[in-house]
DNA sequence: ACGCATTTGGGTAATTTGGGCT
DNA sequence: TATGTCCAAATTACCCAAATGC
């Protein structure tokens, strides 16, 4: 999957999905998990992550929203 | 249902109601119930819950309180 | 009271998480 | 607000006996 970088700073896939970046309290919130869980997620290689230039994490919403499926908001898997 | 993340991580249904996560122990506090029969109500299909990438359950609070409204009290059988 | 299927909790070990501090 | 580390608490998955419901 190739990413491009919007003006506006979102990623916009080939079938033209556009993906946000989020922060580690976004994502927290998201799976009502603390921050601190979600970047031992990454450093765990749980959960993708992309590095500021001052080693702060970010992550990509469409990954996110991906894992959220995986353990679907439904039935339990 | 279907439920929509919005930015702030907080999970929105068609009511426009605003949705937490509880964990296991919460929900189990809220009936009176071990923790572990909280799960297997997940395993069951009885309650909807949403998996961590490390597997762990949350519960969406609505679906909760739906379900206290349901089995409610004073209405037995 | 009886039998039978279902549900629940106790116990354990391994994993995951959150609080305090930096 | 995010990071990194230590440590206690929470969660999970398992088996098995007690409780529950019909």
């Amino acid at each position: 999957m190739t990413s491009i970088i919007s003006p506006d700073g979102t990623f916009s896939t080939e079938t033209g999905t556009t993906d946000r970046l989020l922060t580690p309290g976004e994502v927290a919130r998201i799976f009502g998990v603390d921050p601190k869980t979600v970047n031992r997620w990454a450093l765990t290689g749980k959960v993708p992550s992309i590095r500021t230039p001052s080693r702060q994490r970010r992550y990509l919403e469409s990954e996110v929203r991906a894992l959220l499926r995986d353990g679907s908001v439904g039935t339990d898997g």
